[in-house]
DNA sequence: CTCCAATCTGAACACTGTTGAGATGCTGGC
DNA sequence: GCCAGCATCTCAACAGTGTTCAGATTGGAG
């Protein structure tokens, strides 16, 4: 449809559309700008009347897929499992959603998480780490993590899911049977969460890093 | 010196040289096959004979740092403070050693840890998963971690750390301080460990997820 | 000294991101 | 209706890329 219109309509978001193809189909990296023009049925120039570079198109693309990918964290927290909400499983559920999505769109996921820093601008709504922060304020709330470890706490949860999410994606760790990932996902964020919890009833014990020392989160800098 | 020479002598670890430092003069991504061979003073397809390709080139000077890297992080383990090696301040060494070369050479750890799975047949000796792995065993030999949890342990652990550092070398998190980057490691690593001989003894208790359930560590198919 | 295998060169190929000058078609004012 | 203005898109070109391959150059074994 639209076929031979010199106008395209909304080439903007097919470009992406295109660009998030290719990169499933060969590889965050196996793909050129020329052919997902091409693929728009447009000349490569065309392109760069909607983005500034190659780069930038791999961050805006980078940048809707992370959106899309907070709100439905939000919406599997909102379905978890559990009498009532309680928080701890709704972290969990949070968790499997962020590491379910690495290894089912592996490389869309390469390319996301790579990344390197989106743009600070940038307006990611919701972006996941806000929705962990949530979450975790939730669970602080309902007493589930003592108020000396919640500090930072964002820092730590998130450096395991990711570092959880990154070994998927990039292979370096493989499950045979896909049920065993929510298992050890959810032995992670649960292991993560009481360690935190009794780190703090350590605290009045130990000399040094007793809090968090999280000076700057460089995603998030109006958080 | 060894100018003119027709044959070089040792081409393929100059290339290796020339392309570490290229890339951290510019970046990850930001130099090319040809640049490195230019600047060991030799034609582009000289380097055909040394290396496959291009991503050849990138494996191997990922291996070879992946192996400097391991050596390294035994010796931090074995200059740890405390008093006869206590086992966990030795994994707390560990860890600031790998979040702490993420952090002194960015552009090579994004590099290597971004990497995609190494190539399965590479003897990269010692792997610094193997270290990890064999710090844990210490841990456990001297009772600072459950036999329950030990199992999979390691994977729940190099998760945290990798995260911590591929979020440290992607500067998607960044401190002022860099000292504050140690104690983060270190609560990050107090925090799994504590948090991982804490779900042992609950383990009885909980009807699910009670054992790891990791079966293949891609990276490692002999261990 | 001679020959061989290893090593490196030179020129070429198809392809890439990117640019600038110009063609095209939609839109709003007359 | 028509025309100007403007965003949008095309075409042709540039420099630079990874990669290949026939041939030149060499150090070392016989």
């Amino acid at each position: 449809m639209a076929k031979g219109r010199y106008h395209h309509g909304d080439l903007r978001s097919a470009l992406l559309d295109a660009a998030e193809a290719l990169v499933r189909e060969r590889g965050a990296d196996g793909w050129s700008l020329r052919e997902a023009s091409a693929r728009v049925g447009v000349s490569p120039s065309a392109a760069y009347h909607h983005f500034a570079s190659r780069d930038t198109l791999v961050r805006a693309l980078s940048e809707r897929t992370l959106a899309w990918l907070g709100e439905r964290l939000r919406e599997h927290c909102e379905h978890a499992p559990g009498q009532a909400g309680d928080p701890q499983l709704r972290l969990i559920a949070l968790g499997c959603g962020y590491v379910r999505w690495s290894l089912d769109d592996p490389a869309v996921a390469r390319l996301v998480l790579r990344g390197g820093a989106t743009a600070p601008d940038s307006a990611i709504s919701p972006h996941p780490h806000d929705v962990l922060t949530a979450e975790l304020d939730r669970l602080a709330a309902a007493g589930g993590l003592p108020e000396p470890a919640r500090e930072g706490a964002e820092f730590v949860v998130w450096a395991a899911l990711h570092g959880l999410a990154v070994l998927l994606a990039d292979g370096l760790v493989h499950f045979d049977d896909p049920r065993a990932v929510d298992l050890q996902t959810a032995r992670v964020v649960r292991t993560t969460l009481n360690g935190l919890a009794q780190e703090a009833s350590h605290a009045a014990g130990r000399p040094a890093g007793r809090s968090a020392h999280t000076e700057r989160l460089a995603r998030r800098p109006r958080g």
